[in-house]
DNA sequence: GAAATAGAACAT
DNA sequence: TGTTCTATTTCA
């Protein structure tokens, strides 16, 4: 017997092995498998059986599992997702079921009639293995004379058993404020779980956004919330496996690593702020988790709730278009917000602007909350010698260095290095260093130094978390200053008096085709979390950004849609990112030729933008490519096997 | 994706 | 001819 193995590679074809005599009975479609694979071992899913044994194949060392792990609708909301981002099967199967989850530590055995070997009955499985060996344990399993249970809910595992219980179905898009739409889907959670239902719902991140999601939701339905993620520790996470797929009535609240997850009696699926970027996975098998479950919604004919103040685009189309349902409760804001125009932007001034001191002075006088929103984390994101006029780049790969005050270092924006940093040019030893382009660091220790003895808070991506219980400051009787980047935006349930946006029209910038439609997330969900009773935009006048145009939710998107219709943009047709690097330019060439030839083979070459060449230690080529995915498949499945080729689909900043 | 291998550039 | 680096191939 040959098997066919798909393994978490960016490989498209698969690998066949023999199989011995002891797994002939085991091997099954859709099952773990470890083999040997050059000279270490992997584990793959079968995805292919066929008969014979010739051609000095090797062979498979073991079947991983005794039931397909994954069931028929998540397996084939893999397939879909192979195609959609170009990415091998092994992948996303291999995202789908991580190595990692130990799904056997967790299960034991229920003998049902007398067997040999004794002494199996409420063995863990993982011990029984060892014992006995895997090959004795299946075939007893495939026999039906045992049965395995989960240490959890100490019901029978039973692979795969979903009854379908939706027939509902539905698309339902809905705009508000986060206290008006936690109302809403604790209504709808109600229904559910009075039904005896499940619950699936997204959060983007564990830490600010899950955690206040999780305590609304346990305050609604006690006991009942049940996490799923990589900030739960192992056993939790495996106790909300198994009671996801084992009980009903329940809230199952996860990052985008529960999209494959086995859900009995799924009737819900809400996606909180499907605008966040950590839907987003980078790494491996690239997709945007929103896509997926609103995918795996369809596949399971369940009802599903994107909840938001500022839906991505996309979402929006689709609901201009009918497809999904939109219920509309928009915010009101208290006071018309504010521009405050300034002739020179902060970086390039040197200190703060008077009309930002006397407005924040006044906030001090009062006792206000405010938040202060600037793009940049770094104390400077531009490190310029006044003597030689050069750059400060990084080393290794010649991306900007930025200033990181707290750290003392200097830090990569492009690969993530850090340096010490030395205080004077490495070009020519001057040490008369301009900092420029300020972000976060920098307004906490100016505004610290202007306003002594007001509480000073900072809100960056990173040390929002270890921050959590500065935030309890807010709700004090003194001035406090909270600064941050869009992280400001993260932890629910901070009310401000004041928001002051400083350099956000820096987006449109450095946004790509999507700068608007950033400016928008950004300013609507500040003003969503942070409840602000007035607004300030401080903006340098020659790049001044008319706030009203952003308070229109309506007038903003159509018009959005408008220009990317007659640009011919994502949502209207799809876009891939093709990009390679090389260190030298005459190979990159080679295979930027290579790649046109591809395209001309196969007709698509005028959807070809570029290539845009990037100079730095490495040559990086990238091109753009634009259309209908039908027509782009092939073409990109082709490419994106050759040798430093990355393709991504649906890029966001470019 | 990662390891093995082929190839190029440089030093001995 | 050895050494070290990068580019390319291959994995069953």
């Amino acid at each position: 017997m040959i098997t066919h193995v798909a393994l978490p590679i960016p490989v498209r074809k698969t690998f066949s092995y023999l199989v011995p005599n002891t797994w002939v009975p085991f091997v099954k479609p859709f099952l773990r498998v470890k083999v040997p694979f050059k000279n270490r071992e992997a584990v793959g899913f079968v995805v292919g059986i066929e008969e014979g044994c010739d051609k000095g194949l090797k062979e498979i060392q073991e079947v991983i599992d005794n039931f397909p792990p994954l069931d028929k609708k998540a397996l084939q909301l893999a397939e879909w997702a192979s195609r959609y981002y170009i990415a091998s099967q092994g992948l996303v199967l291999g995202y789908a079921l991580p190595p990692g989850l130990p799904i056997e530590q967790y299960l034991k055995i229920k003998v049902l009639a007398e067997i040999e070997p004794s002494g199996l009955d409420n063995l863990p499985l993982r011990k029984a293995y060892r014992l006995f060996g895997r090959d004795v344990v299946y075939k007893h399993y495939s026999n039906g004379l045992l049965r395995y249970y989960d240490t959890f809910t100490n019901k029978d595992f039973i692979p795969c058993s979903h009854e379908d219980v939706s027939d509902r179905g539905g698309k339902t898009l809905f705009l508000g404020n986060t206290n008006d739409r936690l109302q809403y889907y604790i209504i709808k959670i109600a229904q559910c779980l009075e039904e005896g239902k499940n619950v699936l719902m997204f959060v983007s991140n564990h830490h600010t956004i899950g955690q206040f999601c999780f305590d609304r939701l346990t305050e609604a339905f006690p006991g009942k919330v049940i996490r799923y993620g990589v900030s739960v520790t192992s056993k939790k996470r495996m106790e909300t496996y198994f009671r996801a797929r084992n009980k009903g009535g329940q809230i199952i609240l996860g990052s985008r690593s529960c999209l494959f997850l086995s859900v009995l009696r799924n009737g819900l699926i809400i996606v909180e702020r499907p605008e966040e970027d950590d839907y987003r996975n980078e790494a491996g098998f690239r997709f945007n988790a929103v896509n997926l479950a609103i995918k795996r919604a369809e596949i399971e004919n369940v009802p599903i709730i994107l909840g938001s103040a500022s839906p991505p685009l996309d979402v929006y189309k689709r609901a201009v278009d009918g497809e999904i349902n939109v219920i509309e409760k928009v915010y009101t804001i208290k006071k018309q917000p504010a521009e405050i125009i300034i002739e020179k932007g902060i970086s390039t001034l040197g200190a703060l602007p008077d009309e930002l001191k006397s407005l924040l002075l006044q906030a001090v006088e009062r006792n206000e909350k405010v938040a202060i929103y600037t793009p940049r984390k770094d104390y400077s994101s531009r490190i310029r010698c006044l003597d030689c006029k050069g750059l400060f780049l990084c080393q290794v790969c010649e991306g900007s260095l930025s200033y990181q005050k707290q750290r003392d270092a200097l830090s990569c924006a492009s690969c993530g290095k850090k340096f010490p940093y030395e205080e004077c040019c490495r070009q020519c030893g001057s040490r008369l260093i301009q900092f420029s382009n300020v972000g976060v660091e920098y307004l906490e220790q100016t505004l610290g130094e202007a306003f002594p003895g007001v509480t000073i808070i900072s809100a960056i991506g990173e040390s929002l978390y270890e921050n959590k219980e500065a935030f309890t400051k807010l709700s004090s009787r003194e001035p406090v200053f909270v600064i941050g980047t869009q992280a400001l935006a993260k932890p629910y349930g901070v009310k401000v008096d004041k928001l002051v946006m400083i350099e956000w029209e820096e987006l449109q910038r450095i946004g790509g085709y999507r700068a608007m439609e950033k400016m928008f997330h950004i300013l609507s969900s500040l003003v969503d979390v942070l409840e602000p009773d007035e607004i300030y935009a401080v903006m340098v006048r020659k790049k001044r950004v008319d706030l009203k145009g952003f308070f229109e939710i309506k007038t903003f998107y159509i018009g959005e849609l408008e220009k990317r219709k007659n640009a011919q943009f994502p949502p209207f047709v799809r876009i891939f990112l093709l990009e390679l690097e090389k260190e030298n330019e005459v190979v990159g060439l080679r295979l930027v030729e290579k790649i046109k030839a591809a395209a001309s083979e196969q007709g698509i070459i005028q959807h070809i933008t570029g290539p845009l060449v990037q100079k730095r230690k490495k040559y990086r080529w990238r091109m753009i490519i634009r259309g209908n995915e039908e027509q782009l498949h092939d073409f990109l499945a082709t490419v994106s096997i050759f040798p430093g080729v990355r393709v991504e689909a649906d890029p966001v900043n470019i």
